[in-house]
This record gives structure tokens, sequence and C-alpha cells, in this order.
DNA sequence: CATGAATGAGGGTTCATTCAT
DNA sequence: GATGAATGAACCCTCATTCAT
């Protein structure tokens, strides 16, 4: 009726809608995305299916948005990073070690992967999730290029550079799916070190 | 007793199982691997449903003995260049270009990561592909090595420096999905120049 | 080319014929019916499966060829054992002891049921597999008339009697069935007296 | 929060689930179990596959439940005679008469047996069902002994007889089964009688 | 809005039977 | 005769989606 019923309805429906997303990203995290029912996100939510279906179109919609979320707040999060204090090495360590902790960030990207390869997200899914992973590599061709005025970074392509370095992380990243773990340790600092400059004798 | 050629049935078989395996890896190249059916293998191999259970016990044997093969091949080839004549850079060079190259090898390389990302494949085969994987690194290692006595490789663990090199150029492949590229460019010698070594003033 | 060989070739066919069915029996009776292959069967008698529908038109003919055989041999059995000499109880009790040995005959007892009341059998089957059970109750009932006759069973139409004493024996086979055993111990001397004469005060 | 009618909604489940038990007997009764397949009981009920799913786990465990349905309803039945007034043989004459009417009670029976015989049931419907027909077997030897303390029934222990009665009862059961029936009528006095005393001279 | 029962196409798999060799 | 590869219908079961309540 009142104006204040319709806002209040709106953030309830923003409410609903974030839980679902937390709800679907953790029961995916645990149990693989290609496992993982409507039925699973609903009970994990404590919602019933029919609900799903008023918050979200379909259950490629809600994949979708779990992946945009994630994308976007790590965008945030990198282009953060690039504009903080500090020597561009520190900021890559610091990406490193992030990427490399096996926490939610973990799940993400290994749900990105997925979404990526998987013929089970549709073409606009994977299109969208690339585009927003190569925008996300402007913050981190930004730290290389500022790396590179202070003589600490290798020469190149600081886009490229970046793209290297997100590149190897996610390659690491693959390596150590639960149950499938490649046994070797992958230290941050050495692989900073991969992208230091290269002194001419 | 047996009016038939035996030795001709069974040179029949392997190559129906080789037809068979190429079928399936060509479908799941183009169609990914979680929405590729048995019906969809048999059709790509212009055979019955009811025959691929003649050569294969399940699908998952199929993917498994897809992967088997793959990587068993890119074992002996990556054996095969390392103990070739030539600098490790060449070495890693080559090693670069033919996995950068979209040829038949990126597409087993999709298959890996999907396979061990995927729930849908068994822990079994995650285990086994993982384990494979690992072994493969051994001959980069060496490499690493040969580099690092030559001067021409940075220092450190060289079966470590094996892990990030791979794991890089695989990083990189999946971002050239085909579909959902990564609009920049990867060029094998700056690749390999990361891995060079650094000479101390 | 020569009689002789057409002879043999007869016999060899009889051989083999039994054969497969002494395999199928065999394998029928530790798996279940239900889930014996005609592939097992052939296994089990170390013929190919062609060869199976070299001798029988089809599975459905086997089993129907092990029943027939089975009650034919039963019938010759009992038809023995009711001309011999000895009390109709001795003949009573010779019958239930060898039929709650858990035997061959046991085997034979409960495919004949599960023939009977699977729909798998063919009516042609379920009918021809009846019809011999009537006839092979009329020796039974020719020892309930001795006994009669002898003042040692009870009064009633033999036939009749010896359909019941046939049921009750048939009906403890059941409760017999490996893995889900009746505990109960059935006492053939006991099963007898059932049927003994109640002497008339 | 739930705008359904949470109660009526159970009833309804019940009821449905009730159908499906009904429809399913029905159809196995016509059909034999064997080859009554969920699409056929989904037919029967007139519901689709999928509702089947919805109600019950599996298959098994729709046989299970009319089995498990069967055969407590006939425990309250024969608990409910052994306990009523009458005498033993007037209880025994009412069962048997029950069981031989080809009504209801008839599919059960050959349900249970066909579930007990069959490899296509799991061996722990197997176990369940034995159990529960051992279970079922005290009240009538109950009855029995009420018989031996009033001098009209036979003497032996009253479990052993119990099991000796209804076998044969269920053994004559067996043989009644449309299409393949022996041409033999079953009288339930005989058969009680049978069970009688057998006066000592 | 909330609910969960209903749907049915599609998944992997089995197996009796046929037939070219 | 002997063989076993080939077939394809049928099995049980899953699940994204719809819709009456």
């Amino acid at each position: 009726m009142s104006p204040r019923n319709v806002e209040r309805d709106l953030l309830q429906r923003e409410k609903r809608i974030n839980h679902i997303l937390d709800s679907a990203l953790e029961t995916i995290a645990v149990r693989g995305i290609g496992s993982v029912s409507i039925n699973d996100i609903a009970a994990a939510a404590g919602m019933s299916i029919g609900s799903m279906y008023h918050y979200f179109k379909s259950k490629n919609e809600i994949i979708s948005e779990i992946l945009r979320r994630g994308q976007t707040d790590y965008g945030k999060h990198v282009t953060g990073l690039s504009v903080q204090q500090g020597s561009a090495q520190d900021k890559l360590f610091q990406l490193c070690e992030s990427w490399l902790a096996l926490d939610n960030s973990w799940a993400y990207t290994i749900l990105i992967h997925t979404a990526r390869l998987s013929d089970a997200s549709s073409e606009e899914i994977r299109r969208a999730v690339t585009e927003r992973f190569t925008n996300n590599l402007c913050p981190v061709a930004s730290v290389m290029e500022q790396g590179q005025r202070d003589g600490h970074i290798v020469n190149g392509d600081p886009l490229e550079l970046a793209y290297y370095f997100v590149s190897l992380i996610q390659g690491l990243t693959l390596q150590r799916m639960p149950g499938a773990e490649v046994p070797i340790q992958a230290r941050a600092s050495s692989i900073v070190s991969l992208f230091a400059a290269k002194p001419q004798l």
C-alpha cells in the first residue's frame, strides 16, 4: 500500500536472492556443480522449489548470478589492491596468497572454470564470464605497469604479463581440486619472482 | 572349433575401440564432456548404443580410456622432447608452441581439466588423471634442471618450476575455450623468458 | 556321408544339449532364474552365444527343457518308489526326506515354482509344468491308496491326499530359500504322521 | 508462510500412496511381479512415471511396501482370529477358507512367494518378508496350542504344526495360479482334519 | 507470494536375438 | 557348425520446469 511497504518488499526480495545465491554456492562448493539440483539448492536455502522460480528464471540464471557476483566482488577486490600503497611485488604476492588459500575464492575459481568449460552453461554465460575475466585483468596489468616503472617487474606488455600471472595462478588452482591434488607445494614468493625484473649485465 | 579368424577379430576389435575413442573425443571437444551422452558417442561413431557396451563397460570407462590414452601419449611426447638434443629454452619453447596450438592436444587439455573438475567423473578417474599429470611433470622438471646446469633457467626446485610452467600453459589453454576466448595473444617466447635465469649483478 | 556319421552327429547333438541344460540349471540354482542371461549360460557351458541358438530356439526353450527334464526324472523316481516293496508310510517318509534335503531336487522345485509364478515364462510353459505336476501326483496317490488298504493312512480321496501331501512339502521347500530361511525345523516323521490313519474309538 | 492446507496435503499424499500400492498390487497380480515395470504401475495408477518417485524412492520400495502392508494386515487378521471365541478347528477352518478363496489375499500370497523366490527382489526384501512370515506363524501356533489343550488337535510342537499348516495352505495356493491351475479341489474340512487329534486306542 | 505435486524427456545400462563371417 | 559383434527396445531412475492450490 504505502511506498514504504514496496521498498521493504524490494529489500526483502534482495535479501532472499542473496540468501539463495549463498546457499547455492555453498552447496556447489561441497558437492560439485554437476550434481547439484534445484532441489538441493532449495533445500539448502530452506525454501521451496517453487520459490526458486519466483526469484530466478531458471537454474542457469542462478549459476549465472553466482558467477556475476563472484567476479564483480573479485574485480572490486583486485582494483582496491591495485590502488593501494605498496610495491608491485607486494601486491602480486598478496594476490597469489589469497588465491592459493583454499577458501571461498577457490570455490569461485573452480566454479568459473567449470562454467566456462561446461556446455551445460549456455554460450551466453560463457561469454559473460570471459568478458568479466578479461576486465578483471586490467587492475593486475596496472600493478605490472607500476612495477615496471619502479624497475621491479620484467619488461613486456603489462596486460600480457597480467594475463600470464593470472593464468598461472588459475592453472595452479585447478591442480588443487580436493580429492585430486597434485602433491607439489606452490609458493607465492617463487611465483612472484618469476615476474621479477631481469637486470641486464 | 573357431571358424573365424581370431587374429583378425582382435585387430578389428582394437580398431573399433580406437574408432570409438576418437569419435568420443571429437564429440566431447565440440559439445563438452558434461552433456555428451552415450547416445551421442554412438551416433558419432556410427554404431549402436548396445555396441558401445561391447567395447566398454560403461560411459565412465570410455572417458577414462580417452584420458589415459591422451595423457600417455603426451607423456611419451614430452619425455622424447626432454632427451632430445638442444637447449632447455628451445625445448620449453617447443612445448609451449605445441600446447598453444589449438589442435588435438588442446581438446585433451580441456578434457583433462573438465574431468578433474567435474563431479560427473568418478573419484577414481580424477585420481588417475592427477597421478598421470604429476608423473608427466618429471620430464619437464628434467628440462628445467638441464637449463639450470647451463645457466639459462632461473634457480629453484626443478619440479616446482615445471609445476609452474605447466600450470601456466594449462591456465592459458583454459582461456582459449572456443566461444569464450580471452582476446589476448599468448606468445611462447614471452612465457619461456619468465623462466630465464636472472643474472646477479 | 555315411549313416554312421549322421548317427554320431545326433549323439553329439544330444550330448551338447544335455551339457547346456546341466550348465544352465547349475547357474540358475546359484544365481537365480531372473538374473541369468543367455550369456551366462553360454559361459557356464563353455560355448558361444551363437551355439545356444543352434541347439535351442530361445532362452524360453532352455528353461522349458530344464523343467521338462526335471519333472520327467522326478516322475520316474516317484513312480519307482510307488511300486517298490515297503509300507506306504516308509515311502512317504522317503519322499519327504529326499525333498527336504537341500540338494538338486530343491533347485528344481524352486525353479518349477518360479516358472509357474513368473510371467517371464510363457503361458505355454506354465501349462506344461502344471500338467506334468498333476500327472506326477498319481504315483503318490497310489501310495496313499496302498496305505489306506493297509489301514495306515487316513481316509479320503487318495488323489486329494496326495495333493495335500505334495503341496505341504512344496510349501515347506519354499520356506527354505537360501538367504530367507524360516528358522523352524521340518521333520519328515511329523509330516508323515499327519497323514496317518485316525483310529475310530 | 504456507498458503496450502498442510493437513489436507498429507492426507492427499497418504491417499495417493495407497492408490499406487493398490494399483501396483493389482497389476502385479495380473501380470506377475517380474515383468511389471514402473511404467506399468504408473499407467495403472493413472499417474506419470516421475510421480512414482515422489512417493517412493524406488521400484523396490514399492514392492517392499506392498508386501509390508499385506503381511501386516494378514498378521492382524490372524491374530484377531486366534483370540476369538470358538474351537481351534473352527479357527483353522476359517483360515483355510479365507486363504483358498481366490480373492485379494491370494494375490498377496503369490506376491510374497514370488518376492521370496525372485532374485529380482533384493536380499533385504526377502529377509523382511521371511521375518514377518515367521512372526505371523505365532497366532496360528497359539490356535494349535488351544486345540491341543482341548484334545482336538494332534500332539507336537505347536509352532511346528503351525508351520506345516501354513506351508500346506501356501503350497495349495501356488497350485492355483490362474492359467495354470491344478484340477483338483482342495477342501478346508479335509485339510483341517489332517491336524485333528489321533485318539490312542 | 509460497508451495510441492506433477510431468516427461532424457540419462546410462542390459539383454535376447540375429547374422555375416 | 561355430562364433561373437551388432542391434535396439525396454528397463529404472533423475531433474528442470510448470501450475493448481
